[in-house]
DNA sequence: CAATTTTGCTTCAAGCTTAAAATATGTCGT
DNA sequence: ACGACATATTTTAAGCTTGAAGCAAAATTG
């Protein structure tokens, strides 16, 4: 077994049922992901005039390259509804930093960073990087490998648990 | 060194930058807690017709217990604005869940349950504890215990930028 | 090819969330 | 008691988010 598993245990729930143990995790995972959420929030407010929404759209939209995403598919990327990327992508559009382009099937609308857009979002990612490493500055290499892919196994166990009930 | 850590290691990001692996964390660690929160939201719609700010909310006056708590005791607790909890609470108060009372000092709300709006909350506080160790259940224990410890040093990591950056 | 279903997106109403300004009350120093 | 400051909450305007309903354009099918 793994000998970090003593050393990190934070209190004493050794003989607590999964669910408490669930619960206590979820909690953590919440406080820290919101926690994260709020910093850079500020942030891209008083740096950038610009929202977390956003700035995840641009970042869909700039890993896309030129040939954009539909909003469907920025949708299963940001995991939102379809009719949150419709306001989303106007208020881009607004902003200059987003263009739509139709295509054959006059059902879809493909969205792509303009010129000005590509250009502004790689000067806020730059600094979005550097937020974020500060952020996390206090963990080791190996700790945040560990974390990394503990998160990834957590990841399968939502999927199985999707799997376990269709629900809907 | 830990022996699993590179048993963990998801993919190779050897000798990547701190900034990268950072990035790729926050990505993770994002990913999961919006997975999560979708799912609770979606079973607390279809089966107590109510929502995840509005379970949160009771979940803070049931452990505040007999005296409540104030409206920033709350926002504190909630992590979210002053002005938020006006709100929600005004929403639990029409659905008969939660009460007020005031004290000498005229400017503060206490909020607590009511007899109602406390029994409600057991009856939806257990079936969230069995939906999260659903969603949890492919961890053993040593994992998420370890995940557990992993994310408390997160959070003083995130407690130690905070002070490196008092901004505000 | 017409009828039906599916797909992609938009609209809508309701609720959540925030920062900033406003309000009201309490406290402190003199 | 007075004025100045601090504290607790509410209000406001703007934006984010969702599920459901609606609409138009494909795709399918008889």
């Amino acid at each position: 077994m793994s000998p970090m598993a003593s050393a990190l245990l934070p209190d004493r729930l050794g003989g607590a049922p999964h669910s408490k143990r669930s619960l206590r995790l979820w909690l953590r995972l919440l406080t820290c992901t919101t926690t994260v959420e709020q910093r850079v929030s500020q942030r891209l407010r008083d740096e950038f005039a610009t929202t977390l929404p956003r700035f995840d759209l641009l970042a869909a939209l700039d890993r896309a390259g030129q040939n954009g995403l539909t909003m469907g598919e920025a949708a299963d990327r940001l995991m939102v509804s379809n009719g949150n990327i419709t306001g989303l992508a106007a208020r881009l559009r607004a902003d200059g930093m987003v263009e739509a382009m139709a295509g054959t099937d006059r059902r879809v609308q493909r969205l792509r960073l303009t010129t000005a857009g590509h250009a502004r979002f790689a000067i806020m990612a730059a600094a979005h990087e550097a937020w974020i490493e500060t952020l996390f500055a206090d963990l080791t290499e190996t700790e945040a490998d560990d974390l990394t892919g503990l998160l990834e196994r957590t990841k399968r166990s939502l999927e199985a648990a999707a799997r376990e009930e269709p629900n809907r």
